[in-house]
DNA sequence: AGTACTACCTGGAGGC
DNA sequence: TGCCTCCAGGTAGTAC
């Protein structure tokens, strides 16, 4: 489930490896990731310069060099990989390792039925998506300038805000509930099921409470703890439940950091208490009543 | 307008 | 062992 951790593990990982990369060829699989564009428009790609790599929210904004500087807009849904691997190196079990001896490639092998894009480079290497449930989604802007209604739909990155900040954006929402809030990318992107979890666990704070009905020192709170997690996460590499990798195919680090999601009935790590798991906002919620308020 | 709920999708886990 | 059912969740679209 990659949230802003895991997509800016993935863009630190492009910034390092990927740019500068010319692509030669640009291969579609399951039509269906694309969104508002065709096989044919990405193969406008082909000849195309990788040199910028951003993120917002949740989502890649891959720009090319090349009039009219395209830009690439990955979202990696629920179950999204996207990996790069050098013509000197090579995928094993997922993994990108450094082959002995410089092996020019034979052509590439057909996609994987997970495999929805596959851009190869001149210089040998590729970069490949992969998303077994294909909730992710390709986008193309084919101008600098340009947007999407997906983009234009999102609030200001979580990271892009100093507690202060975030505590003065969170008091502009409704009656909803904190769970509900949290997951809104509208009103902050980034935060997804897990760090909004681990986010009320470390605030002190009831999935439940209404974000209007907070004291300044509770939004506060939730502020610096929003912060705190998903900076903990950079950290580790994101976290990997069963699908995340980073751009050469490891793992993130951060499950093990985790103090409630995927914990339900286990005791909490702060207080002892018995964490409860239960739905709140459509999704799997695990909280400790005891000392989350 | 603002809010709430569901469909989409597949692999893995658990039950029998 | 094998088959079936259920569950995970980000987003858009629909319903209210």
């Amino acid at each position: 489930m990659p949230e802003l951790p895991e997509v800016e593990t993935v863009r630190r990982g492009l910034q390092e490896r990927a740019l500068g990369q010319v692509v030669a060829q640009v291969e579609v699989g399951h039509r269906g990731i694309l969104e508002d564009c065709s096989p044919e428009d990405l193969r406008r790609l082909e000849g195309c310069t990788l040199d910028g790599c951003d993120r917002l929210g949740k989502y890649l904004l891959l720009r090319w060099s090349g009039a009219p500087r395209p830009t690439l807009v990955v979202h990696l849904g629920m179950s999204g990989q996207l990996t790069f691997r050098r013509a000197d190196e090579e995928v094993v079990s997922g993994m990108v390792r450094l082959v002995s001896g410089y092996r020019k490639s034979l052509g590439p092998p057909p996609l994987d039925r997970h495999v929805h894009l596959r851009i190869a480079f001149r210089s040998g290497g590729e970069m490949v998506f992969r998303d077994p449930r294909r909730f992710g989604r390709v986008l193309w802007l084919a101008q600098e300038a340009s947007t999407h209604p997906r983009l234009e739909r999102l609030g200001p990155d979580a990271m892009s805000f100093s507690p202060r900040t975030l505590a003065r954006r969170l008091q502009r929402d409704s009656t909803r509930d904190l769970k509900t809030a949290l997951l809104d990318q509208s009103l902050l992107a980034g935060v997804g099921n897990i760090y909004a979890d681990e986010a009320l666990h470390r605030a002190e704070l009831s999935p439940h409470r209404e974000m209007s009905g907070l004291t300044e020192g509770e939004r506060g709170r939730l502020a610096r703890a929003v912060l705190a997690v998903l900076k903990q996460g950079i950290e580790a590499s994101g976290t990997t439940f069963r699908d995340f990798v980073d751009l050469e195919g490891h793992r993130g680090s951060n499950a093990e950091k985790l103090r409630v999601y995927g914990r339900g009935g286990l005791p909490c790590l702060r207080c002892g208490g018995s964490l409860l798991k239960e739905t709140v906002a459509g999704r799997g919620t695990v909280w400790c009543p005891s000392c989350q308020g």
